[in-house]
DNA sequence: CGTCTGATTGAACTGATTCAACGGATGTGG
DNA sequence: CCACATCCGTTGAATCAGTTCAATCAGACG
């Protein structure tokens, strides 16, 4: 309980709410890099990141794999559960994960019951296509260098929405080989390009931390536009840090 | 009206029920090339397309441009419009596009009125949010070759679900520079790749025509696994070809 | 210590890009 | 009905961003 409550207070006031509506959260744990569910099988709840990071990714028969999105504490996973029939990616734990699990007629309820919540989840799924889109642009058509500007400054970003970071700073966890499986490039790669962008002083990435010394910089470098986020929605007042 | 008929025979079935529960759409058209909606500019109404291709497309300021989706007949666009606030990507016709325009509260009335609808709009987002991520797979992973077999692949099964394929043949209005700007490649190289898939006999594109003799093989080369599609829950009766 | 995972380096290689030119089909206006 | 323009597809040659393979290094941990 103590845990929850302690997660409450990082998470958005939308999150904070949804959760304080329901009555029993199933708090379940996953170890780092273990899968939490696979492609062909069939989501059972709703899951919601309490802490720790997980990401999506799809894979192809011969081993290659893309990660196609990451989820920081907040964010909703399996909100398809109803819908559609076998998961089409598998999701799995970076770091040690903790999540609660909101079973079918459980979320059912939350929807009848609090109409803004349905909204909430809707918005919240419809930033996730969004993000999706801009992760396409990003390996379509960014270079090494701006690609990995660009992961590096949306997750900042959405760390900081949820009070993640500390000033230019953040927890960090992603290996280069992650990187390199979000980007499309190998991990050699991104070794060479996040030298590059640590010569230029861009960015600090050492020991699983991350910070950003000059954020408009680097956003520069990545052709960032936050629109596709969707801040000004829910959290707004979250956005000015320390 | 007679246009409005001629349409709902090459929709689904949902697709149909949705439009008849409309009273009077508003049916408008879009000529080649001319962008429905831009990035920035706030939706004002629900799009259906009835007749003709359209994408969405996102671009960076020095002008790389990222197709990120196609809309075939009986595709929604804009299903966002209540959310969020603006457009984080552009809407363009491909071919001339007819298409009908929902109105807010009409869409509202809709969704209040028929669960099953508002149920199966759902379902249209999250295909389209798994056929997104599926791109990202095949822009990150796949050789020039598999990307252009998938892509073709996809497309000439979501046409058959709609019913616009003849055997193995369909309408196929991209150019080379939309095949390139969908999978990230050059057109350069998007000619020299259709050429060898040609030569090997895996396909038969010209005058806006595509043929697929062997689809199973075009589906091998592209390591392509239809799952995404979630063809199972609506149209499963239209998969069967003439 | 030994082992493991993740970061780093070097050198050779290649899939795809770039640039620039040309060809063919279609449409249009005089 | 020709002249011209435009759009799209095609080709060649040079180049390069990113890969591949293989080895080494550094920190964490039992």
């Amino acid at each position: 309980m103590f845990l929850k409550l302690q997660a409450f207070t990082r998470l958005s006031s939308f999150d904070r709410e949804a959760l304080a509506a329901l009555g029993h959260l199933q708090t379940q744990e996953a170890q780092p890099r273990r899968d939490l569910i696979r492609e062909g099988e069939q989501p059972k709840a709703v899951r919601l990141i309490l802490s720790g990071w997980a990401c999506r990714y799809k894979d192809l028969p011969d081993g290659r794999r893309q990660i196609v999105g990451f989820f920081v504490p907040g964010d909703f996973c399996d909100l398809n559960v109803y819908i559609l029939k076998e998961m089409d990616h598998s999701l799995s734990a970076i770091t040690r994960v903790l999540y609660a699990e909101i079973a079918p007629d459980e979320m059912e309820r939350l929807i009848d019951e609090r109409p803004r919540i349905s909204q909430a989840l809707l918005w919240h799924e419809l930033v996730n296509a969004s993000i999706q889109r801009e992760w396409l642009l990003n390996v379509g058509q960014r270079s090494a260098r701006e690609r990995i500007a660009h992961l590096l400054t949306e997750l900042f970003l959405r760390l900081r929405a949820v009070r993640l970071t500390e000033g230019n700073a953040c927890d960090f966890p992603l290996t280069q080989a992650d990187i390199a499986e979000a980007t499309g490039l190998t991990s050699v790669h991104v070794n060479r390009t996040l030298q590059e962008l640590r010569r230029e002083g861009l960015i600090e990435l050492t020991q699983r931390r991350l910070i950003i010394p000059d954020l408009d910089a680097l956003m520069g470098v990545a052709m960032f536009n936050p629109n596709y986020l969707h801040l000004d929605h829910e959290g707004r007042h979250l956005d000015a840090n320390d």
